[in-house]
DNA sequence: AGTTATGATAGGCTAGGAGTTATAATGATG
DNA sequence: CATCATTATAACTCCTAGCCTATCATAACT
């Protein structure tokens, strides 16, 4: 009875299309469509829901406070049947058991998944699975091996290792820097690049500003994300000053094409902590979890 | 690119009522169907993973152990959309937000929905949401302001109140139970009704004879379900002996349709908690919340 | 073994989903 | 204000996904 509300998954995934890719004509052609198929198919999911998911006044396309709503819970929904899925067809082939990892989204994407690539490199025949979820807190599960979790524990339900603090500053391309410093362009002048999470843990530019003392920015100068990954690539392009969390920024910084620029580094409420299952008797497990924290040390 | 590998929304549906109404014919007729439509539907799906997810040498399908795992992803994450959605239908309409709480499936089922059938009659204006989780310890985010953990805690992520602790006791239908006591039939030769949960904090039949010092049985005379809906409906139709959890079986057990049998009470080794976020400002959080609690107390 | 209940296979048909092109409308930008 | 970029609307086409009937195969039950 309760698929009745469930809209057919076409429309979900063009939906989360529009959102990775920020606009309706991207999305048309990373998914090989028509743009006004698009347009079609997310105004079918309109209606299917009775709630608009888009504010049409604006022209690069924005979600709505409901459109957030549903893409969260459609993307970590997709992720849990995807990765399910994943791990069975692991489970057919070899009889080594893959070890998931469940990690909040930002943290998977720029600091786990590099990471894991070499850890494949290293260990082929050890599979690792990537659960990523929205919130900061992922529990262990019969399907979960290791949680990467961001809060101030401590949790009891599995062997816990602290990773490393978060700390937070601005930073922006090494071009906007110079020119920012050439040109003597106070910060009141830079273009902020925010993004907007709704988990109270993530320290957003307000908060930043008001730990540092300096006066609240109004709405000009602003660039808004739902997401790290379009917030990155246009810091990257020079187009503003982003809060750089270390996990997720560092290793742009390492390469420099990020520089820390206005203002001091800040201490995160949290950190991030590495639980696994007491009784691991998946040696993947072990390995894993233990090369993690190595790393996390060095880091 | 993660939808390269998620399959059509129709086959996880087909695919979740199969196992809901416990065979292909009965999923036909409850879905307006015709039964080779879902052989078809499953077979699709099974080919798009490419495991098998039911074991066919058996007659009324039963689960494989990678269905297993994909059940559990799909269950949750289709529950956690349709709730979404839910969610924003109400916003649509009424401006008063609603109350979401997270609850494990079984207390959902058995505790949660029947009371708050009572609380939404008695307070019509409060919308209440219920968002069932797979897991014994759902988390508060942004969209659940309740929720309703079996554990042992502490939790301080909110604010957390005891409900009360969970007791197990075998139990079975009046009608059983007389024909039992009238022919004198020993413990050993009735059947047992068990459910294949993936948590480990639910206590099993196994784990049960061995704290009350009974022998293990064989897999003679046993029932096997995926949850507890049917194993319920079973033990009501006399089919056995269920292991009844206080929270799921007291109702029914008052109702004079389940009686306690064979075996003394075990407690359970955590109980249930109520936790709600900190700062709410909903109203309606807090209502529901202390209701919930007296509710437990006179239970 | 015979009977019943349940699931699998084969083949054919049809409705409507999903896409296309062409064009208009509207916000962003300088 | 002019131009560009992006999204909305309309009308039409196509083809295939999904369903059905009919029949067969096999497990469960007694």
């Amino acid at each position: 009875m309760m698929w009745r509300r469930l809209p057919p998954s076409r429309m979900l995934v063009m939906f989360e299309a529009v959102i990775q890719c920020g606009g309706v004509t991207r999305a048309a052609t990373t998914m090989n469509v028509s743009q006004p198929s698009v347009t079609q198919t997310i105004r079918q999911l309109e209606e299917h829901i009775g709630v608009p998911l888009f504010d049409r006044t604006v022209r690069p396309l924005r979600l709505t406070e409901a459109g957030r709503l549903l893409h969260e819970a459609t993307y970590s929904g997709f992720n849990n049947i995807i990765s399910a899925i994943d791990e069975m067809s692991w489970l057919k082939g070899s009889s080594v058991r893959p070890c998931t990892v469940a990690a909040p989204v930002g943290f998977a994407t720029y600091w786990l998944m590099p990471r894991l690539a070499h850890f494949s490199a290293q260990y082929p025949d050890y599979p690792v699975n990537v659960l990523t979820t929205q919130e900061g807190a992922p529990l262990l599960s019969p399907r979960v091996d290791i949680a990467i979790r961001f809060g101030s524990g401590p949790w009891t339900d599995g062997q816990s290792d602290n990773l490393f603090d978060e700390r937070i500053r601005p930073v922006c391309s090494p071009a906007l820097a110079r020119k920012s410093t050439d040109n003597n362009i106070p910060f009141d002048n830079v273009t902020l690049i925010h993004v907007e999470f709704n988990d109270s843990r993530w320290t957003s530019w307000d908060e930043y500003l008001q730990m540092t003392q300096r006066p609240k920015r109004g709405i000009r100068n602003s660039l808004h994300f739902t997401n790290y990954v379009q917030a990155a690539q246009a810091a990257l392009d020079g187009r503003g000053l982003m809060l750089g969390w270390r996990s997720i920024t560092y290793d742009m910084e390492r390469e420099g094409r990020l520089v820390p620029m206005y203002g001091d580094a800040v201490a995160a409420k949290d950190s991030f902590v590495l639980v696994r299952k007491f009784d691991s008797r998946n040696k993947s497990v072990e390995l894993l979890a233990g090369w993690l924290i190595e790393k996390a040390k060095c880091y």
